[in-house]
This record gives structure tokens, C-alpha cells and sequence, in this order.
DNA sequence: ACTCCTAATGCATTCGTATGCGCAGAATGC
DNA sequence: GCATTCTGCGCATACGAATGCATTAGGAGT
């Protein structure tokens, strides 16, 4: 309505200010700032043909000018290490309503995998173009959130922990994840057992395969441990060396959800029947997971509760730069679901 | 090293500006400004003692800043309706990757469905915030684009259209790729189809189903036309409705890939065979569609091709706010794999 | 030796909004 | 009826970088 009559209206030479409200208005520019902003001082006559002057002209405040004065964007960048895979598009829809709600729009920071930082690539994120970053991409060898840090940019760790470092971190609890699956697998009686993780500089793959090796000490040799991306491809990969190797294991255990179902696929692909076979653990429980498709036993990491927290987190740590940081672990519970089975008769009898 | 130095001397109280590294070389801030941004008026030597106080100051030029001097602000919003498809963060993989490579920052917005515009939703994309906008979630009936446009914001329109609108769209060719699928299951054979579609108020639903419609006027009737959401739980549904009901189809055209898998998903749960008992053919070719347990038949969209050149395209509008828009179909083009063939016999004989 | 030009830099202003301070008039107190 | 407290608003400036114009110094030209 008073849209349409702005747009038709609009003047494509230079977009209205403040100034020609209060021009319309017959009021000074402070006073426009003030009665669109809210100020109590302004009265309530005033503030009503400011609004109606600024709504007939199309008045939309300039964001750069208003940043540049208080100090704050409205933005935060959320950097993630990719997102092609299943998971982080899940997890960044959570965190997109947590922001949008808390009033901050969010730039998309794709951060491809990297050691020592560098000044250039860090540019944009201290150039106060963010009022604060949420790293989901943090590697365990990588200084960029310290430099970041130290430069005093407000900073949550999300999912991926960085040790040694006094901010906020939400991370599921990997260690009692990866005993959880393993206690599963040795319970169905397996003994020949591989993993195909992800990255080992990362604190996910890190604590997961502690947490296995606390339970599968024995039946877990160092050579059936594989490390590859968080990735489909990685997953078919290690699934076809694996199971194309000397012996064959009866259950691997995905480093998450994304590789668990890349192994799913390879064995398919081979005609292995899962889980008569063999079975297949994931973390994570993404959405795939459940689907009929591939039914995946896996454990649930609370993701969406770590999207909410680390989201709700930032804002309140940009709001209050000081104050304890806090690091939680979220609880993580297995999901059976139908890729887990007992091992085959003649395995058993092999062993 | 530079910047491990800046990092232990960074004065939290206010951040290093042009004024503090102009003070520190002896020169003035203009100079600072000139030198740092390339401009050829200044002597060599004088830049590089610039450039060296401004490494070891820690100097960042404000972003906000800037923007509002130069009117630039180096962020390009991109609208999407979710992004807990498949498709859309595929999507926004590719397009993240240009404009990261043209120096452009992107803002995700997730755009939940809607009417007509209302003002306040628009008003972080007036307020200059973003020099440009991608819309990937346009609905036919939706005035959005053209507000945005008549206000003078630079848009593209990507993979959705609007008719009647000066700007540049790029898209595919979805009457012709609704010919292809719907050409490939009639020479199959099949004379008992449905098509599990997307939303009616969508450019690629629309035209999807015109071109299906084109070559099955006689063998797709109407109540064998379900409209959905693009999502797998649509699907799922579409064909538990559709295999439940009296006439069974003997293959279902899908809206896209999302909803192809949500089909194979609850056929396979039904017990039903793809594709001897059920041919399933999708849209777009997403990754997804190529792995193992799929192996979906489907028609690829040109959908690398369109994030590439609608996210350059974005960028040449903002340069070039006038010249010619371009409108490009493109092309698409069947890829035959597992989920379709010949309807079983009996169903012939019954027919 | 004097003018003219060019190169290199300084000066001052601009972008649009927010905000501390001050000032007027009205309302209140006694 | 005068001092006092609000109320409501204007004035001026700051935020930090970019840029048109002015200015200086040094070199070329005659």
C-alpha cells in the first residue's frame, strides 16, 4: 500500500534520507532519528508524522551510516567447511531461525580447510563487517580463532572444539558418542571391526574414535582405522578398500551420518547386504538417517540443540563481551535403528 | 608473524584507524587512505611506509566505513526458500564460489513463503546493506522482485522466474525437460502415469508440468497430478496417496529429485519394486541422485551452469546498473539410470 | 633565471545516522 | 508571581574512510 505509492514514486537519483524526512516533516534530522528509533522524549504527536512522512517517502535508514556510528552491524558470519554434505545445510537452518529471530542477518563464510592464518583471508572478518563469527569449521591445528580472539572479535566455537582457547564452545560430548557406538557393536557381538573417520585434526573425529578404542581396545587395530573427509565420496571410498581388503570386517563404524551412508552405498554397489553382512554406525542422526532408504543406526549428537545454544550464545556474548565463557558438552544418545544386526553364523565360526 | 605482533599489541579500546597509521608515518590520513587503495598519485616509497605501519599497527579499514563513503558495501544477499534440500545447498555451493571469487560477501536469506511484500520483511534489503540480490525463491505470484526493482535494488532472478519483469533471469528449460521425462516413460510404455509436483506457484512446477502435459494429454489425467512442496516428506506422501488409491500408477514424474527420493523412500517401505513395479523419474540430477542407492533417473537442469552465471551476472547488474537484462533458458537434458522401465506386463494386459 | 608543468601530498568536506548537550516553553511548586 | 523541574526538540559533532580541490616542491623548457 504505502509501499506501492513510495515505489512508483521513488527517485532513482540518490535514496531518501533522514534529512528530507525531517524536511517533509518540519523537524530536525535528530528528531526523525529519535522518533523512528523509539526515543521516550519524542512526543507522540511528533512521532506520528515522522512515521507517516517516512513511510510516504519510503524512508528506509541507511544500514552503513548506522553502523558506522553505533558500532554494530547486525550481521554475523557463521563459517562452516563446506556445504555440499547433509549436515551443516541442517544445522545452519537451525541456527538461520535462531539469528533472523535475534534480529541479525548472517554471512555465509565457506571456509576451505587451512593451517597457519593468513592476514588476507582474515580481512573481512575483522574489518567490523560482523558484530561476531560462529566458527563450526575450527580445526584443531588452526590459529584463526585465537587471532581472531586476541583481535576482539566475539566468537563462538560450534560442534568443533579448539583446546586452550577462553571462548565459548558447544560441542556434543564425541567421547561418550563413540563409546555408545562401540558398546553397540561389541554388544551385537561383532570382533572384526573397522572405522572409517573423518579428519583427524578435527575434535569430532578426535574424541569419537577415543571414545571407541576406550571399548574396542582389542577388536580395533589400528590398520582398520581409516581417515578420510566427512564426505559421501570418503565414506564409498573407504567402504570399497575395506571390504575389498584381506579381512573383511563385519561392522564399521562412519565417523558421522554423511560417510556412514557412502559406505551404504559402496556395499550395496558390491552386493553386500547390510546389516546381514555388514553393519554400519553413524553420528550425527541428520535427517537422511531415518529415511526408509537407509534406516541408519547412528547417535544422535543434539545437533539442533547446539544450533539453538551457539547461536543464542554469540548474541548474547556480542552483547556482553565480558563474562565467563561457557563450554558444553551435549549428551548424545545412539539410535538402533536397521544396519545394525549380530554378525553372520560363519564369521563367528571363523574367529 | 605480522599479524602474531599486532595480535599481543592490540589496544582492545578502539580499533587501530587510517588517522592512527597517517599519525604514525607522518603523513596524513588522505595519504593513508590514497596508498593503501593502490592510487597511482602516490610516490612508491611513501606507500611502502604506509603499508608497513599499517601491517604493524594491525590497521583493518572499517567496512561500514567504507560502504557508506563509496556506496559499496560488498555483499550480495541471496534468497532461498530453505535449505535443508539437497538442492539449494548445492545450489548455493556454486554460487558461493563465484562470488567469493568476485570479492562479494554473501548473506543467506532464507525466505519463508509469502504474498504480497510487506515492508518491514524488506527492510534489510533497502537499507543498502547488500549491493545486490539473488532471488532463487521467486514465486509467480509474489511482488517482491518487482518492489525490490522499482526501488532501484540490483537483481537477478535465478532457477525460479517472474513473468513481466525487466531483469535478468536466468533459468531452465523446463517445458522442454518436462518433454524429455515425460517422452522417455511413454516410450517405455507406460499409459498409467502421475506427476508428484512441486508448488503450483513456481515457475519450474509450472512449466515442468506444461511440457509433461504437452506429450501425456491423454495418459495423465488430472486428479493424477498432485501438487507438494519440493521436499521428501511431500513426496512420501504423494506416493503412499498415489499407491494406496484405486488405479495405481506404473510411474510417477516427479517435481524434482527431492521429491523422487521421497517416493523411492516410501515405495520401498510399501515393498514395491523400483522400477520393476514402479518407474520414478526426477528433476535437476542433485548429487544425491547419482549415488547407489538411488540411481535416479532424472533430468539435469543445467544447474552448475545457472548458479555460475546467475551469481556473474549479479555482479555485472551491480556495476552496470542499466544496460540490456538477459533472460537465458538452459538447456536440459535427460539422464536415464535405474529407477525407470517398462511397465511389468500384467499391468499391460490389464490396461 | 624565470615561467610552466607535473608529481606528490595536504586540506576540507562528504557519506547518513546517532547522540550529548543545550535551550525553549510548559507545567508544577510554594 | 517567581523559581524550578520536566518535556520536547534543535544544534552540532562524531563515526572512519574516500575524494575533489588546493598547495607545495621539483624538474623541464626557453
Amino acid at each position: 500500500m504505502a509501499l506501492d505509492d513510495s515505489a512508483s514514486s521513488a527517485k532513482p537519483p540518490g535514496r531518501v534520507t533522514s534529512r528530507e524526512v525531517a524536511a517533509a516533516t518540519g523537524v530536525h534530522q535528530s528528531t526523525v532519528s529519535r522518533a523512528l528509533r523509539g526515543d521516550s522524549r519524542i512526543s507522540q504527536a511528533t512521532r506520528e508524522q515522522v512515521e507517516q512522512a517516512a513511510r510516504q517517502l519510503g524512508y528506509v535508514p541507511n544500514r552503513s551510516a548506522r553502523s558506522l556510528r553505533s558500532r554494530r552491524t547486525g550481521i554475523v558470519g557463521v563459517m562452516v567447511p563446506n556445504i555440499d554434505n547433509a549436515y551443516y545445510p541442517q544445522l545452519l537452518s537451525d541456527i538461520n531461525r535462531e539469528f533472523a529471530a535475534a534480529g541479525y542477518s548472517m554471512v555465509l563464510i565457506v571456509d576451505p580447510p587451512h593451517r597457519r592464518s593468513d592476514v588476507s583471508r582474515l580481512g573481512s572478518l575483522l574489518d567490523a563487517s560482523v558484530d561476531g563469527l560462529l566458527i563450526l569449521s575450527a580445526t584443531l591445528d588452526s590459529d584463526m580463532p585465537a587471532v581472531l580472539h586476541a583481535r576482539g572479535v566475539p566468537i563462538v566455537l560450534g560442534v568443533r572444539s579448539v583446546p586452550g582457547l577462553d571462548v565459548d564452545i558447544m560441542e556434543p560430548d564425541n567421547f561418550s558418542a563413540g563409546r555408545a557406538a562401540a558398546q553397540h557393536v561389541l554388544d551385537l557381538g561383532h570382533s572384526e571391526v573397522a572405522a572409517a573417520m573423518g579428519p583427524e585434526i578435527t575434535s569430532t573425529t578426535k574424541h569419537r574414535l577415543l571414545g571407541i578404542q576406550s571399548v574396542l581396545a582389542d577388536t580395533l587395530p589400528p590398520e582398520r582405522i581409516l581417515h578420510g573427509q566427512y564426505s559421501h565420496e570418503a565414506g564409498y571410498a573407504a567402504c570399497n578398500r575395506l571390504l575389498r581388503g584381506a579381512d573383511v570386517p563385519t561392522a564399521i563404524i562412519a565417523g558421522n551420518d554423511v560417510i556412514a551412508i557412502g559406505i551404504m552405498d559402496a556395499a550395496r554397489q558390491l552386493g553386500v547386504v547390510i546389516p546381514d553382512e555388514l553393519s554400519v554406525v553413524g553420528f550425527d542422526d541428520i535427517q537422511m538417517a531415518s529415511w526408509h532408504s537407509f534406516r541408519l543406526t547412528t547417535v544422535d549428537m543434539g545437533t539442533v540443540a547446539i544450533a539453538e545454544q551457539s547461536a543464542r550464545r554469540l548474541v548474547e556474548r556480542i552483547q556482553h563481551a565480558d563474562g565467563p565463557k561457557r563450554h558444553e558438552l551435549f549428551p548424545a544418545s545412539l539410535t538402533v535403528r536397521g544396519t545394525t544386526t549380530a554378525p553372520r553364523k560363519e564369521s563367528l565360526i571363523v574367529e
